[in-house]
DNA sequence: TGGATAAATGAACAATGTTCATTTATCTTT
DNA sequence: AAAGATAAATGAACATTGTTCATTTATCCA
């Protein structure tokens, strides 16, 4: 029937225009300044029809960070083009921490954030696809420099592991304003310089 | 005066009393289910009672995440009697993630949560001597390993600033959850053979 | 002992997430 | 087209949070 087919079409656009002002919200105010209410306003609706939409505000936070993993997978599509295994993964990382520094909220709520984790336990969900589908990336990645003859002696997934929490640590000390204070010189740059030092790491193996 | 004295003592005895009730919730019940009334109800003193002492709960906050500090210190400490820099940096890291898996919450609050930065803030006090002196720790150490000729070629601070963030790397992500439905083989042990991978790529330089 | 100083109190406030009886809009059927 | 049924939207109300502050209670000192 098309008039069921026509409601449901018009109930995902609310749906959207909720995620889109919640987005809106999220990086204007950042996380923790984001109430329902804010929501609600910037849309116009009442309080209410929120929850009609949404379970809790873990729900529009779930959105929200399955959002974030698809800007992340189109920054990281792009690195197809790169055919070295050795070269794509350098540039990986790239990627991935430049995504961080850009996307500091969203950063947070994907790798940091119980919400997401929090509404998947609630819905039963063990998966937790967005973050597999990412580090799958990864793995496949290091698995390519292994068979290139890279990384000789090395287990393929502590290793990604490995290389996973060393870019996360630089962007999660970062993010949570840890680094400054401790750094000495150059606590703006020390990222990038950070990051040539573990290039400088992996390269030689 | 004596009395002054014993006043003054007498005001520490009841912020300490304080932030023992803190502690014993913080971990009992974690870090997001504390609460001021709570941290009242504990020591039978009434809400306010609590602000008389602390400025607010950031400032409780802080103290706890300085005595984080004075625990992972102490534990960090007995790594003194290493001679080997190259050992006791292994070792230092070991007794860093260990602490990290044992104290999750605290953990949380030293190095991820945004409440000890807020408070620094709002103190006029830009320094963050606790991150500071840690960090200081493994700076010198990876001195000492380079002036007997490890890490050739590399730069003293960003080389720290690495090895600090690939194991809180591993800490946060393990801590945030994100590392079980990620990891396919062993998710609990992966912390352990992944920093076994990390040593091996240290160790070579 | 009485007046001053310090400490403790808890009611009250604003902000938050969430619920739900009620109202309003839309659709379906006759 | 009207009426009855279904769906959507509403916002007042609730519980819980951090925080404040006028008031009460305890302590000290002259």
């Amino acid at each position: 029937m098309g008039t069921s087919e026509r409601k449901a079409k018009e109930k995902e656009e609310i749906k959207t225009l909720i995620l889109n002002a919640a987005k809106k919200l999220f990086v204007k105010i950042g996380n923790e300044q984001v109430t329902i209410r804010k929501i609600a306003e910037e849309i116009e609706y009442s309080v209410g029809t929120v929850y009609v939409y949404f379970k809790d505000k873990n729900d529009i936070l779930n959105e929200l960070h399955r959002q974030g993993f698809g800007q992340l997978g189109s920054a990281i599509g792009i690195l197809k083009s790169v055919s070295d295994p050795m070269e794509r993964l350098k540039a990986l990382g790239r990627v991935y921490f430049h995504f961080a520094l850009d996307n500091p909220d969203m950063y947070d709520l994907m790798f940091n954030m119980k919400a997401p984790m929090e509404f998947l336990e609630a819905m039963q969900k063990e998966e937790w696809n967005e973050g597999k589908a990412t580090f799958d990336v990864l793995r496949k990645n290091v698995e390519k420099c292994m068979e290139s003859g890279h990384f000789k002696g090395h287990q393929l997934e502590p290793l990604s592991f490995v290389i996973w929490s060393t870019v996360h640590g630089m962007c999660s000390l970062h993010i949570s304003q840890r680094v400054k204070g401790v750094i000495i010189e150059n606590p703006e740059s020390i990222i990038e310089k950070a990051y040539e030092e573990f290039v400088a790491l992996i390269d030689k193996e």
